[in-house]
DNA sequence: TATTTGACCAAGA
DNA sequence: ATCTTGGCCAAAT
């Protein structure tokens, strides 16, 4: 098996793993995992966390989008339970966006 | 096998 | 500050 491929074979396994680290009070976006993992798979991203709605092992509500927007949460987009949960950990949000200059968790 | 679908991103007619 | 557009790529259809 070649290397590309093999980078490939655990997509969905790396980004829960990366997400299950982001640390509470600090959020990621979906392109800083994907920089993380070596690819440019935004999109696939998102697709992996939507298909694990898994809140208590995997907190996919610390990933946001990169213009400090919300992203989804529970397979909907702007779900209000994604900015309570970021809120309850001492996120601020204003205008439903996240300031990342202070929250982006750097892996 | 081929096409479509997204919890995205960056640039800007 | 919004909205549109084209690009991206793994997964689902």
């Amino acid at each position: 098996m070649n290397i590309e491929k093999k980078m490939r074979y655990n997509f969905s396994k790396r980004v829960w793993e990366l997400t299950k680290k982001i640390p509470k009070g600090k959020v990621s976006t979906y392109k800083e995992i994907a920089k993380a993992i070596g690819t440019k798979a935004y999109r696939a991203i998102g697709n992996a966390l939507k298909k694990n709605p898994y809140p208590i092992r995997i907190p996919c509500h610390r990933v946001v989008c990169s213009d400090g927007s919300l992203g989804g949460y529970k397979g909907k987009t702007n779900n209000k339970e994604k900015k309570r949960l970021l809120e309850k950990e001492g996120i601020k949000i204003e205008k439903n966006k996240i300031n990342l200059k202070k929250y982006l968790y750097r892996f």
